[in-house]
DNA sequence: TGGATATATATGGGATAGCATGGTACAGGA
DNA sequence: TCCTGTACCATGCTATCCCATATATATCCA
């Protein structure tokens, strides 16, 4: 499989280490980098989480802006500059560094949400409130899946 | 892997040397010069850091222009005639030259800010500045990682 | 079908190596 | 000879590796 799908609810230990759920890693072989790249969401008090080729992905497309341009420029600052490369210890563990776990809210517990090519990391508690209004928005506006993403 | 990641902040010594974060060598790890190229940003207080290779590169984008016109003059004047290769030493760390640590306005700490394929060297408390910026302006003018790579 | 065994996942703790950092010795140039 | 810059050596801390255990799931055999 290559997308990451369901919940998963992990235990963070003294160290800041925490298990990336097994299907999550599973999404993950085979890429050359052993871990993930999780990043600030800029919407939500929680981290989102790619494989390492997305990162590939994303320094492709900014090369396609002219070097020191503003816009590469910011780009490159929020993107580049915010991701943190986590690499898998034996037993498929990442460490969270403080300030992400500050930012996110998590303290001894983190829900893994899978987004199909991406994933999110929350606080439980903070993710059913999230869920529950996700849920209405999609109600309310009657929100749904376009055909098919081009590319 | 190949591509600068995340924000460090590393302290400077009473002799102007600093480790550049183990991430960054790694990346540069396999290259023919075992250090770094600085130049001054043109558009902050900062330096722009990157490999040697990444000096073909800006080569091969400079020769677009035409030469002897003045934009590739002012342009090849700026980048490659201050362009300065540092190397590094035993441990990792390179020699800061004052006039770049007071073009930045470094004194005691540096910020290395991965943009992937090049990083920047800042002053921690004038990043901090820029990277709020650089977020509002991604937000207002609705910058985006174009979806498709245009050849 | 049910129980027992094997495999994989999640979790915990201790040992070790790498990194960031500081200092000293040496060499080359003024 | 002095001074500046470079190479080498030393150290504390932190992160990474490695081993151990529990729980859950899957498999196998009676």
């Amino acid at each position: 499989m290559s997308l990451f799908l369901s919940t998963h609810i992990n235990r963070i230990d003294k160290k800041g280490r925490v298990s990336v759920p097994a299907g999550f890693r599973a999404a993950l072989a085979g890429q050359s980098f052993h871990g993930v790249v999780l990043i600030r969401s800029s919407a939500h008090p929680a981290l989102e989480g790619f494989g390492w080729d997305m990162m590939h992905e994303l320094s492709n497309r900014l090369d396609e802006f002219d070097i020191f341009s503003d816009a590469q420029d910011d780009l490159a600052t929020a993107i580049f500059g915010e991701a943190v490369p986590l690499s898998f210890d034996g037993e498929g563990r990442i460490v969270l560094p403080v300030e992400l776990m500050e930012y996110a809210g998590v303290v001894e517990q983190a829900a893994f949400v899978g987004m199909g090519r991406k994933f999110q990391i929350w606080e439980p508690a903070a993710l059913k409130e999230r869920q529950s209004q996700a849920r209405s928005a999609i109600r309310d506006k009657g929100l749904t899946l376009p055909r098919e993403a081009r590319g």
